[in-house]
DNA sequence: TTGTGTTTTACGACCTCC
DNA sequence: GGAGGTCGTAAAACACAA
């Protein structure tokens, strides 16, 4: 929806947290290049984002492949300004919310003190998250379509919202990607009635849809927009 | 402005796994 | 039984055209 438009929205940078993820303009290398894990930007997470036998609670740090190194203290340091927000305390990864402070949207100044707990039983139906919220949240996904515990735990702290809210997020990413890749699939299901679809891509369209829903999610993680 | 369509939070129902 | 998964949906937030 949002179509090239969306600068209206983010003006300051081109990072989307809409239906087009686009990367943003700041270092991922840590998230991404884990010994003995390949780059999501190249590989699926298919192969290393696995419900409940992988991605569940004792990977962290566990073995070296594991698809969750952990976070250089470095990272974990200097919390961000959070112009308007909650003070995320004890870490953020980058500045970002230097980056996006200054565009703030004219509601925004109330939104970003809201920080969780919020639900449709209470004063407001739903809270909008900040920018830098989005972010990490976004950066964490980036990197692990599959939260830890110890991550939601820490995120939660950090971002200042529930682990309810962060897990919640991560299951509404999740669900944001497939939808994403459906429409993808469909496109190229169009376009494969018009061109023929090369062996590789119709088999693994197939193998997708034949996929049982927990190992679904994983296909439907396939990085369609990196 | 306002109407409309999309995206973003949040939840309930249901399912699977341990 | 509890935790967390998907799916579907409600409603607020938002962008944009008219």
């Amino acid at each position: 929806m949002y179509p090239n438009s969306q600068p209206a929205r983010h003006p300051a940078q081109t990072l989307s947290l809409n239906s087009q993820y686009i990367p943003p303009p700041y270092d991922f290398t840590g998230y991404h290049h884990v010994p003995g894990v390949a780059d999501p930007s190249t590989c699926s997470w298919n192969s290393f984002y696995a419900p409940r036998d992988e991605y569940a609670y004792g990977f962290p740090g566990s073995s070296p492949g594991a698809s969750q190194p952990g976070y250089a203290s470095a990272e974990l340091s200097s919390p961000p300004s959070a112009a308007g927000g909650p003070p995320f305390a004890p870490f953020g990864f980058i500045s970002a919310q230097d980056t996006f402070s200054s565009r703030r949207r004219p509601h925004e100044a109330g939104r970003a003190s809201i920080s969780g707990g919020k639900t449709r039983t209470k004063d407001k139906y739903r809270v909008v998250y900040t920018d830098h919220q989005r972010l990490e949240l976004e950066k964490e996904f980036q990197y692990n379509r599959y939260i830890t515990m110890r991550r939601k735990t820490e995120l939660s702290v950090a971002l200042s919202l529930s682990e309810r809210q962060v897990k919640i997020w991560f299951q509404n990413r999740r669900a944001k990607e497939r939808k994403l890749n459906r429409k993808k699939l469909q496109n190229s299901h169009q376009a494969s009635t018009t061109t023929p679809t090369p062996p590789v891509l119709a088999s693994l369209a197939d193998a997708h849809i034949a996929a049982s829903p927990s190992s679904n999610i994983l296909s439907d993680a396939i990085s369609e927009e990196y």
